[in-house]
DNA sequence: CCCTGATTCGC
DNA sequence: GCGAATCAGG
């Protein structure tokens, strides 16, 4: 493969957009990450944003550079081009993490959970105000889960349970790990919650 | 280990 | 100019 005009088109404009170099030699095709990021310095495009360095930064931001003279010209996009894409994810909050290996390693199950009755139940975390639309995607992917046992978990595999650890209808998710996460993304999406817009205990 | 971009250097 | 290998960092 060679960088045809096309092809350096793409990958400005996907850069640009903040996708990362292997992201972009995916969508490419013939191509490595290495080969993209090669290009990039070629054309002099390299850093997007502050810190290039390490798997952080992605998000556009905002130039607080002095902008010398000798800076090419922003991008004026001609044609409205409506991307939508907005932070995919709002920070989670501090989260215990490494359940390690235990009978219950997930801190907020699926479904019901039999808690002990007896003590006042500790801070659990938003159980509801679950987006629907979180929840409607951790059904479907339950449908193509790994359905991997306890053993079967690995650092990367999603580590959300599934069904009851009583009964042989009892699994985790298995599914790749979001990164850093211990569930995959759409668990994730149910197990961190942003911040619920705290109802105050009206009463 | 996974990922990210940055650099080097033989081709 | 190209990009694999390597480096450096999260």
């Amino acid at each position: 493969m060679s960088w045809t005009d096309e092809r350096v088109e793409l990958l400005k404009k996907m850069w640009g957009e903040g996708q990362s170099a292997s992201q972009i030699a995916k969508e490419l095709g013939g191509v490595t990450r290495n080969a993209v990021i090669g290009k990039v310095h070629r054309l002099g495009l390299s850093n997007r944003a502050g810190t290039a360095a390490g798997g952080a930064a992605a998000a556009p931001k905002a130039e607080a550079k002095p902008a010398p003279a000798a800076e090419p010209a922003p991008k004026p996009q001609p044609k409205a081009e409506a991307k939508p894409k907005p932070a995919p994810e709002p920070k989670a909050e501090p989260e215990p993490e490494k359940p390690k290996a235990e009978v219950r390693p997930a801190p907020l199950p699926p479904r019901k959970q039999i808690i002990p009755a007896g003590q006042p139940l500790p801070p659990q975390p938003s159980a509801n105000e679950i987006s629907p639309e979180a929840l409607a995607k951790v059904n479907e992917v339950e449908k193509k889960a790994k359905k991997l046992t306890l053993m079967e978990l690995t650092e990367r595999t999603c580590k959300w349970p599934v069904g009851d650890p009583a009964t042989d209808d009892f699994w985790f998710c298995g599914l790749p790990v979001q990164q850093g996460k211990p569930y995959c993304e759409a668990h994730v999406g149910v197990a961190f919650q942003p911040m619920s817009a705290r109802r105050d205990r009206r009463r």
